[in-house]
DNA sequence: TTTTAAGTTAAACGTATGTTTGAAACAGAT
DNA sequence: ATCTGTTTCAAACATACGTTTAACTTAAAA
């Protein structure tokens, strides 16, 4: 089918140009040349580059939405009544990232690259895009979150929320780069899975501050 | 002066526009139009747009620069060989960032907004401009946490200072939007000075994990 | 084989961008 | 009052962008 060759081709081409220089920098004609097709193709199946981001977007959050969701239902139907310790949900979380991003190495950072984007760059029209589009996700681990922490004032829970947000995307989002001053600096090697291991315990930690 | 008067008013316009909507995305013609200057003067008296956004930057971090090497100076010389703990050190760089964006309110999630556009946008050339020019600054609190946090190895330091870093640019430069949720979902008003009392236990408890 | 719809292509369109230009306005010194 | 260097200004420049168009190719249905 070559429809979908040409559609697949243009979002792994996307996907990997947006994170590295960003929505605006990341001209249609680069995205195009990249992946190997003709300049229009991007308007003839995605309508406009607005819609292409949106694209990007939704193959990444799609099975990541479906993936927690299977993973969450799974768990409570085995351990009903069962409250989660933030390891738990954080763990949950981590998991289902990584089973979206196995295979391709370096694609956990192009996500949080995009999800770091979407908070900061333009008017936010993305950010509003990923919150109305997966604001029933959001809600359950907020909620899930919030039996782990009973002491902490809703407030401060949803601050320190955003927190642990902030720390994972910013990191993970540079860790390339970031890896590569870690081996400069200190002569060792970080893989993901050691970044993301340094970094679950300094989320539950600081969720648990005092 | 009225050199010095447009050369503010292009900064001014110009800093708040960045921060709104990123560098790529706001164009010199916007800049000058709020500024109330003619086109030309960017080119003027900056050289080109990339002067501009690097001659913003230097207008926050020069002053922040100094403000805390002298007051880190005059601590060491009244209390030598006092080991600072990370809520110490944190309470310096807080304070020297709150003296300097003093008075503009608002100010603050500019700078931090700026410094996450700086990590994730284009390819790095102000990354590496705001690391080679903050080295020594970076290489002394970095010093600082080392001997808060003498049980760490360096390299899970390293990773930890950069959750910390990550935290506080992402929510601090998101700070008006999250803001507006709280007041929305939560029915309370959050001031800067309170959000960063939140913030501070978090990164405290974060990088002392385990 | 003919028809039909979908996909691809090269070229062009209109617009917005950063930058440059040369003349005008301005200031302070002589 | 005139000169001199600096700053402003409107206009133009070249380029890059997202998008559209219309002709062309392809392949499966009738």
């Amino acid at each position: 089918m070559a429809q979908n060759d040409t559609v697949t081709r243009i979002l792994d081409a996307a996907e990997v140009l947006f994170a590295e220089q960003g929505f605006a920098e990341t001209s249609l004609r680069t995205i195009t040349a990249k992946a190997d097709v003709n300049l229009a193709a991007v308007n003839y199946h995605f309508g406009s580059k607005k819609a292409l981001i949106q694209a990007v977007f939704a193959r990444f959050l799609g099975p990541f939405y479906e993936l927690i969701e299977i993973s969450l239902d799974a768990h409570e139907k085995q351990n009903p009544d069962t409250i989660l310790s933030i390891e738990d949900i954080l763990r949950f979380v981590a998991r289902a990232m990584a089973n979206v991003t196995e295979g391709d190495r370096g694609r956990l950072a192009i996500f949080m690259r995009l999800l770091g984007l979407a908070y900061n760059q333009g008017q936010g029209h993305l950010r509003k895009f990923l919150q109305t589009e997966y604001r029933t996700l959001f809600r359950r681990v907020m909620a899930l979150i919030a039996r782990a922490t009973p002491e902490l004032q809703p407030v401060e829970r949803y601050w320190r929320f955003h927190f642990m947000l902030g720390a994972a995307a910013f990191t993970l989002s540079s860790m390339e780069h970031l890896r590569a001053i870690v081996e400069h600096d200190f002569d060792t090697k970080c893989t993901e899975e050691e970044v993301v291991g340094y970094l679950l315990p300094f989320l539950a930690a600081g969720i648990r501050a005092k």
